[in-house]
DNA sequence: CCTATGACAGACA
DNA sequence: GTGTCTGCCATAG
């Protein structure tokens, strides 16, 4: 049976919107722990688990699909072209049109933010 | 118990 | 921009 962080997981991911994506850190962080991003990524891994969610839209932090072409990349790639999501020539995603932002926060306010740092203590 | 492994991320050269 | 290193932590063996 899933643990309390993995059904966290699988609604945060649920609740991205078509056309959009989110990093594995940002998923793990609104399922309430900004360190499991790898565990994020396992959740993903285990079949069982992704059953039913819209996997592809769970990128790198750096706009990239993390999975090996030959092993899921390049299905992913496809699903979010199909969903209007564009790549560029080196393959990655532009996340300030892309990427997830449920708070509705701007870009340049969450970068002067540095969120990590506030909620660090 | 101990080591290896990741669909990670940030820092740094 | 790229490549390397380090911290991270649940799972697997």
């Amino acid at each position: 049976m899933p643990n309390e962080f993995t059904r966290r997981v699988r609604d945060v991911i649920r609740s991205i919107p078509r056309g959009k994506v989110a990093s594995y850190g940002q998923v793990a962080a609104s399922a309430g722990d900004s360190r499991q991003a790898r565990q994020v990524a396992w959740i993903l891994h285990s079949s069982s688990e992704k059953a039913g969610l819209p996997w592809h839209r769970v990128v790198g932090s750096r706009g990239k699909i993390s999975l090996v072409p030959s092993r899921g990349g390049r299905e992913q790639r496809r699903l979010l072209e199909s969903e209007g999501v564009r790549f560029d020539r080196s393959g990655t995603i532009d996340l300030g049109k892309y990427g997830w932002n449920p708070a509705g926060i701007k870009i340049s306010v969450l970068a002067r933010l540095d969120l990590d740092k506030l909620t660090e203590d």
